[in-house]
This record gives structure tokens, C-alpha cells and sequence, in this order.
DNA sequence: AGAAAAATGTTAATTATTTCACAATGTTAA
DNA sequence: TTAACATTGTGAAATAATTAACATTTTTCT
């Protein structure tokens, strides 16, 4: 299940997500323009999105939506489950780490970071704060292969050569600062700025 | 300067992120290449982008810095400013609130709501959180034209329709509920988990 | 039973975005 | 003064993503 496009990987996730809560409601079929109307796309670009992934549904029932569920899982998850950290717990920090805990058994939030000492050792959402400086040293320990970067961005730089000598294989960059890390790693780099004047600029166009 | 790609707009904001530091910085030329090296991206991208602008730079000199600055500003903000709220003034709220505020001239939170009235007519980074039930009315006063939604996802939905029916036009929803907007409303939705387990599924197929 | 309706699955067409390839031209160095 | 070089600007080609169109199948209705 190699070529999928980066898009489709994106709506899966949104999908799955979609269906956990349809799940939850007691549904046990959903039509592709149901689960468009949720997204604000076709159904056409559902039903493509689920072809790729060699799904089928029944004809004028729609979509089984547990095995759906778990086909996406299946998809985008990978078997043993992936150790993440987020590094600056700051309130973006603690944002995320509340958001993420408990939502997803395969991605697993098992370490923060901070150089602030009087964040050291404490907990957030039950996860424990570890002091920057034992940062390699516990990556390596607790296996973990993606960072989520939340330090101010003049420090990106820095813990991002860090992070990518500590094994990190995959880093979600939340910074104002774009990071460079060698090809071997994934990178994704979010800012809410651009959302934010994106969104500006297209509500002047109409 | 209307047909401007998606694409092309979200990386304009980059470029002025970036091209703001180098400023700072006391450069005062810069070529396609360093910008694309900033950004992970091709040079050729930065210069048709900078083309689709209608912008030249001088030969074998580069861009000038400060000029493409303020192009870039002249197509993406709006001249007048606009007004933000952000609704929902917890970790999220927060962290957005604190980050936005003195970045852009042209982009203000004005205003934040929430219905705990422990935090209403507290300020939040100098902005004063309202109640929630004033809404309409300090939207229409304080003409605000864009939201940003972090409360609670099964608020989400209904907050939004209180939103467009306030007059809204641009709206950044960052729960994990995706809501339903009227045509002429701009939405843009963002969620971590995405992103989270998108760099997930590459960092398997490397 | 047959016709109409409502879905899915998929090929082909279209649209959007990126990259290639290279002409044009100013700069540096011999 | 000329050759080599470095850089911009852009048409054309390539690639990626979306949408249209429709055959197919199941269900429902008469
Ligand atoms: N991408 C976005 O959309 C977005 C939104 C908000 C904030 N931000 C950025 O996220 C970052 C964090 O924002 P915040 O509001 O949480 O800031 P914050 O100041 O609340 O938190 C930063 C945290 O990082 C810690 N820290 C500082 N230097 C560190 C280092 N070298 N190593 C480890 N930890 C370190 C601090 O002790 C603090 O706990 C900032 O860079 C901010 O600009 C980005
Ligand atoms: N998109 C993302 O990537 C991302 C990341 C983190 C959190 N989230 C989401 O953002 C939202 C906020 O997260 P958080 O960590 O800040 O949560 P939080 O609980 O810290 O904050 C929520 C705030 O909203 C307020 N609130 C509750 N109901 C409200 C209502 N009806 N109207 C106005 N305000 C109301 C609460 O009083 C609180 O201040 C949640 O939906 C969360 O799932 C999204």
C-alpha cells in the first residue's frame, strides 16, 4: 500500500476520525455522501479515496463502518505503535498533549521536554517531564521515533539537530521557524499565521 | 492579482515570515535560492511564485528584501485590517492568543470569548475575554470579520452557527468537530492528529 | 416481472501544481 | 575585451489531484 497519494492519506485520517464517532453513535453503515457532507468534499473523491485502499462497500448499503475503522488503522498505523515526545511544554505544549492523550493506541505520547526546572519531573496529562539535557539518553530508552517541536523558535534549530542525532525519524515542527533535517526524516511544519492569513486573503476574494 | 493558486498564497506568508527575519537582519538582497532553501523547497517555485506576483528582481542580484516584503503585503493583507476573535480561551486559545498578538499590523484579536466566568473580563496577552453570551453583539461593535474556534468539539458546531449568524465571514476551526458554513463564509480547518499521523504513515515507507 | 431509483466502482477528462529547460542578461575574472 | 559564470523569468512538459461520466448492481415500487 505504497502510492497513496499525500492527500488521500490526510483524508483518510480524517475519515477515520469521522467514523470513530458515527461508530460511537451506533451506525453500522454510512454512504460516501455522508462522509463527504462531514468533510465538505465529494463523494466521488470518498469513493476514490476508498478504492485506493482496495475497500469495497455494498452496493446501496454504503460502507461497513467498523471495518472501514479498520482498514484505515490498518493503513495509516503502524503494527507496533509509534513512541512520540513533545519537547517545550509550554501552552502549546500542553495543548497538544492533552489533545493527543488517550486519542489514538497506536501513537502514544511518552515523554515531554523542557529546560525549565520547575517543569522537570512534573507531570502533564500523566506523562512525565524530563529535563532537556536527558533527552537523547531517554529517546533512545523509550524508543521514541517522532518529536513534536513546541520551544520557541529561535531554539528549533538547535533542538532539531538534536533531536535528528537522537534517531528522531519523524518531527512535526510547530515553530515560527523552519528547521532543516537530512532526507531520511520526515518533517511537517505547521504555522497558524499562514492558516490564519490565508484565510484573510481569501475572504477578501469572495 | 485574483487567481492567485491556494499554494502560492500560503507560501507568500512564509516567504514574509521569513524574509521579516533576514530584514532584521540587515539584508537588504536575496536570491530565489535562499528563500527555496528556508522554505524545503525548489528555487524555481520561489521565482514563479514571486513572477505570479508580478514582482522582478535584479539580475544576479536577487530580490530586494524590503520591496518583496511589501508586496507581499500589498497582495495578502487587506488595506483597512482586519479584526479576529478567538473563541474558547483555554490551552489552545491560549497559546494562539499569545502567539498572534504584535506579529501582524494588519491581522488583531480584538476579542476573546468563553462561558466560564472565571475568565470573563480577564485579559488574556491584553485582550479582554467577554462572555460568551455577548458575542453577537461585541462582534458587530468591534467589527470582526474571522474567528478562531477552540472550544470543546460538541460546542464547535453550534458556536459556529452563532458565529455566521453574527456576520463572520473567515472562519479557522481548530476542534476535531468539522463544522458546516454557508458558501460565502471562508473555513479552514486544521487538526494536529492529522498532521500527527500523516508524518506517522511516511516515516514507515520512508 | 419490469421499471425506476440509488448507490458503488472506475475510466477518462479536466484542472491545479510543480518542474524542466533554456533564453536573456548582468557580473566577474582573465 | 572576451569568456565563463550566475542568476532571473518563463513557456512548455510533467506530475498530482480532482471531477465528470457512466456502467453496474441492488433495492424498491408498481
Ligand atoms: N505553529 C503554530 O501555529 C503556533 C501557535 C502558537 C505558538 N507557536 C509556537 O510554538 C512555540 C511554543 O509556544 P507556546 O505558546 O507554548 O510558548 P511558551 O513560552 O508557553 O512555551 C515554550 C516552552 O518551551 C520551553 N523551552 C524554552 N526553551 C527550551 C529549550 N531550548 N528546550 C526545551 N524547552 C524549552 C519553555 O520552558 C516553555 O515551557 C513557540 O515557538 C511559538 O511561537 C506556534
Ligand atoms: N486542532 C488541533 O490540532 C487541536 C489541538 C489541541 C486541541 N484542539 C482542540 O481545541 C479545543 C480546545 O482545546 P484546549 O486544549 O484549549 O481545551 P481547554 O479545555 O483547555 O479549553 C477550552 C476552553 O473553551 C471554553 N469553552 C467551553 N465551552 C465553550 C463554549 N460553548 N463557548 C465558549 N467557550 C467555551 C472553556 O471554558 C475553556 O476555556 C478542543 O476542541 C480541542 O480538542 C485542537
Amino acid at each position: 500500500m505504497k502510492n497513496l497519494p499525500h492527500k488521500t492519506i490526510e483524508r483518510l485520517s480524517q475519515y477515520r476520525r469521522a467514523l470513530l464517532l458515527c461508530h460511537a453513535k451506533g451506525m453500522t453503515y454510512i454512504y460516501s455522501h455522508e462522509i463527504a457532507k462531514i468533510q465538505h468534499i465529494t463523494a466521488v473523491q470518498v469513493r476514490r479515496d476508498i478504492m485506493l485502499i482496495g475497500y469495497t462497500g455494498t452496493l446501496r448499503k454504503g460502507y461497513n463502518v467498523k471495518e472501514l475503522i479498520d482498514l484505515i488503522g490498518q493503513i495509516i498505523d503502524s503494527k507496533e505503535g509509534i513512541n512520540v515526545c513533545v519537547v517545550g511544554i509550554g501552552n502549546l505544549g500542553r495543548a497538544i498533549t492533552n489533545y493527543f492523550s488517550g486519542k489514538r493506541t497506536k501513537l502514544s505520547i511518552v515523554a515531554v521536554f523542557d529546560v525549565d526546572k520547575g517543569k522537570v519531573g512534573k507531570k502533564y496529562h500523566g506523562i512525565e517531564c524530563f529535563d532537556l539535557a536527558d533527552m537523547t539518553k531517554i529517546i533512545k530508552e523509550k524508543k521514541i521515533e517522532i518529536a513534536i517541536m513546541t520551544v520557541p523558535g529561535e531554539d528549533a534549530p538547535m533542538i532539531s539537530d538534536m533531536l535528528v542525532k537522537a534517531g528522531i525519524i519523524g518531527m512535526l515542527n510547530y515553530t515560527p521557524k523552519p528547521v532543516n533535517v537530512p532526507k531520511e526524516v520526515y518533517l511537517e511544519e505547521y504555522d497558524m499565521i499562514t492558516s490564519l492569513e490565508k484565510v484573510a486573503f481569501f475572504v477578501k476574494t469572495h
